[in-house]
DNA sequence: CGGTTATTTCGGTAAAATCCGAAAAAACCG
DNA sequence: CGGTTTTTTCGGATTTTACCGAAATAACCG
């Protein structure tokens, strides 16, 4: 693979190709993580040709990584005007795009898993057969995720400050609130 | 493949397959996620040929999975008493267990990342070159992942009964504390 | 210590994901 | 409408990952 990234400093360089690794923590792929961290540095919106250009991909890797940040909802199509092509832009915000992101991992990954532990624990609990541990422990299971989501939907819309203010105190309010007896 | 999955109801059958699925998004292979869901189902610790058996398996699978598990810290081996062969269990918590989950990604992809970070504001900082505007984008997501540290180590050592009552007051409290303006 | 059972390591194949380049499609212009 | 630019689709090559089975190693027994 050939490297030039035309107008990136090695600092810059470097933010890109971290994000490129971490992505496919993500569910994102290498090249799609790398359009990511890109726009998000870009104080202008991106056409794809520059994108592919900067970061010696395909034209085709560029077109379906945007597409596939356009479905994640952290990449927007814009115009520029007098401008015939695509630019792309991410949002400016990052607490915003965190949200976005959450979001979007709860629909993929919590709810159908939601929906499983609801249906196994009927399940288990009308087959006679089965293990009652198993019954039980499926019963915690669900009781954790009902746990975690109610949490997030209690987060999902609060402002950005207030969800920072609470990151920072939330120590000193379960001691104040006596949730925590020790040190 | 084969399958036989013997001595498990239809209904252990698809919660294991789901985590089979689903352990992929948590950086597991199906065949580990699924060895971790039938441990979490199984009330005693169960041995590496009883695995490969019951979700045909090869035994050098398992064994790989196994080890993997033990690694990210949910399955802990232990012995039984006139058994020469090695048993496996999860922990039994599946709140202590999410704290090891939390605590093995927290290692895995936000510290490295915090690194990067740092070290990108101070490089961009120092390059006169560089566009400001990047800079302070940085400065931002650096700002975002330390905000989101901070809350982690405030919970990492909570116990459980005080995550629930958060979890579950999270908007109660928000509210009193006036953090929340409006409905 | 030889034999047996249990576990891990390793090479290779099968499966999946990624990415490219060419071709098709779509959008736009005069 | 023909020509041009931009974008998407698609087949296949490349790379990565997952998994198996055989062989090697380790643990244990009498």
């Amino acid at each position: 693979m050939l490297i030039q990234m035309t107008e990136l400093t090695p600092a810059m360089q470097k933010f890109i190709l971290h994000w490129g690794e971490m992505g496919s923590t993500w569910g994102l792929n290498r090249a799609a993580a790398q359009i990511y961290a890109m726009l998000y540095l870009s104080p202008e919106p991106l056409t794809a040709d520059e994108i592919c250009e900067t970061l010696s991909l395909a034209r085709s890797t560029v077109s379906t990584g945007l597409h596939e940040l356009q479905t994640w909802g952290v990449v927007r199509l814009v115009h520029v005007l007098g401008d015939r092509r695509d630019h792309f832009e991410t949002m400016s915000d990052i607490w915003e795009m965190f949200r976005v992101i959450l979001e979007e991992r709860k629909r993929r990954e919590f709810d159908p898993t939601l929906v499983v532990l609801r249906e196994t624990v009927q399940e288990l609990a009308e087959d006679e057969s089965s293990d009652p541990y198993a019954a039980e422990k499926v019963a915690d299971m669900l009781d954790f995720f009902e746990t975690i989501t109610s949490a997030y939907n209690q987060v999902e819309h609060m402002p950005t400050d207030s969800i920072k203010k609470m990151a920072k105190l939330g120590d000193t309010l379960a001691r104040v609130l006596g949730l925590v007896t020790e040190s």
